[in-house]
DNA sequence: CTGAAAGCGCTAACAT
DNA sequence: ATGTTAGCGCTTTCAG
């Protein structure tokens, strides 16, 4: 910087006006600053930037896998959003592990991230107060939490479950499955989806939990293990389209008729499931939206707007094909 | 930091030893700083620290778009290989535009990150250039480079199209159809395949190319295009699974049978490849892989570790599945 | 509209 | 094994 101040002939503090608050500067001036970084191939250091003015226009965000399509969907929305308004995006992978959540916020902080967005809204213990104490704005996404941290945006994953056990039901559906990851978020579903079911005076609802839920071939098996008990589930709910689409999968290589012996019903309403056939029922949850929305929540707060809503509820909606 | 070091009762630079460098300190004096930092809740400031040090430990990474999978896989073995080295990783999105690649550079740069992969090995004007300038090390995945900036991690695109076209010639296809991405790497597989098409004197290869391809939607639209021509294709190649999905769906839908009225073949091996009905033949391209090749890279690199190989052909399989 | 001085919080290089 | 000094490259604050 010193030596485009000297190639300008003017001081440093110019050259840094120059790059931060151009319209500050005589018209003349930020043109000979502006030609001497082009001459000089000068690129500024955003570190030292970041030190001296105690911002570093970094956004971390932490999801369970970047691999699981519904994650890639909100990490998109969120970096497309951020980039537009020259911020960058830290990205950690927890591999479903609230204590790898904990090291990564440790790290995040560490790099003076001017925000974080996380992924549901159960976390490691002294998580909550860390970040508190940081003052660093927070926003969790997926779910809505009881007491955010700070902010949040996302839906009821235990209304979502409720909703899909109303609909099979009203459908005349009586022996509902789950098959889903058993993270927090999915084990709210699969509550809700339990609760409706006892609303309705049905039997329990069979699940098939696994680890961390994501591939098709995970669906397939799933569905082939609800089927080798005595009595095959006549609907089931995923928490996932990609999971759903295995079971659609094994269904047709099982000849078991969709939706006639078996009503199949997603999850996040991906791609896939307005592509496969038969088309799948799913709930739509705006997962690329509540990327944009969170960067819309940071950004605000970081401008300094009155703050809004601290919590928005995206909602979801059961959008309804041929596969029930 | 200072007031660690009073609370420990040492000095500033042991303070930053027992972060960095821990058995360089006497047991009791490593002791009594931990406990300062417990008791202080002291959080390091790693951009003070980037700035000192003139290393980041950030590595920057640039896809066309994480939402599609295939780079999705990519980031994910990427981001897990360096987590354990205590790296943390940089994401930009070029949506597929070369001038926002340059400007990711750009920016990546000025936050002075210790590496940087690129996808693809086409880049705007004057990348090459003000990389190599910057001495950044730089690792080009997803193509082999004629001329790599630095180092490289792929497989030939070409190669993988002529071997397409082989495979479906082989078994008696002749009318052969492309259904995939306008960017740089789909268009080298389509070369591969019209090659491969020539080599056997078969007619033109019917193409069907789509701006960013990636949903199954678009893999639908596209192969009933194909079909309202003249004489139906009898072997479709495309440039990701994810297509090649929307492709069988389509065909189930119009009654199509699959592989006997027409041979469909995927790209990457998708976790869809192997759980979707018809299971689908596909070319294995080791994408998680080639992000965790990618890092090793760097991180040998940045070790000083005497660099091995600058290039590495990871190479590709078909692998061949009921739909062809 | 432009500049001088000071310092952000840490680590490299050299002591001891 | 530990400490001292200097400085990383920028922005803040205060002046003019």
């Amino acid at each position: 910087m010193a030596d485009v101040a000297r190639e300008a002939g003017v001081s440093a503090i110019t050259v840094s006006r120059a790059l931060n608050a151009p319209d500050k500067l005589a018209p003349a001036t930020l043109r000979a600053v502006r030609e001497a970084i082009g001459r000089l191939g000068y690129v500024p250091d955003l570190t030292a930037g970041s030190l001296a003015s105690n911002r570093s226009r970094i956004v971390g965000v932490i999801v369970p896998t970047i691999a699981n399509s519904i994650f890639a969907e909100t990490v998109g929305g969120l970096a497309a959003a951020l980039a537009s308004r020259h911020y960058q995006l830290l990205l950690g992978q927890t591999g479903y592990r609230v204590d790898e959540e904990a090291a990564l916020v440790a790290a995040f902080l560490g790099r003076r991230v001017d925000g974080l967005v996380l992924t549901g809204v159960t976390h490691a213990r002294g998580v909550r107060g860390r970040l508190r104490q940081a003052g660093v704005p927070v926003v969790e996404t997926w779910d809505l939490p009881a007491r955010p941290i700070d902010m949040a945006v996302g839906f009821s994953n235990l209304d979502a479950g409720r909703a899909a056990a109303r609909y099979l039901v009203a459908r005349g559906r009586r022996r509902l499955a789950f098959v889903g990851g058993s993270d927090d978020r999915s084990a709210k579903r699969l509550a809700g989806l339990e609760d409706g079911a006892r609303e309705a005076c049905l039997p329990d609802v069979k699940v098939r939990a696994i680890l961390t839920a994501s591939s098709p071939a995970e669906g397939a098996a799933a569905f082939a293990d609800l089927c080798a008990g005595d009595r095959r589930p006549d609907a089931v709910f995923c928490s996932n389209d990609t999971l759903a689409a295995g079971i659609l999968f094994e269904c047709a290589r099982r000849r078991v008729a969709v939706p006639r012996d078996v009503a199949v019903m997603g999850f996040a309403d991906l791609p896939i499931a307005s592509a496969i056939e038969p088309r799948l029922t799913s709930i739509q949850v705006h997962a690329a939206e509540m990327g944009a929305r969170a960067a819309a929540m940071l950004l605000g707060r970081l401008d300094g707007t009155p703050p809004a809503d601290r919590v928005a509820d995206l909602g979801f909606e059961i959008v309804e094909r041929a596969s029930t």
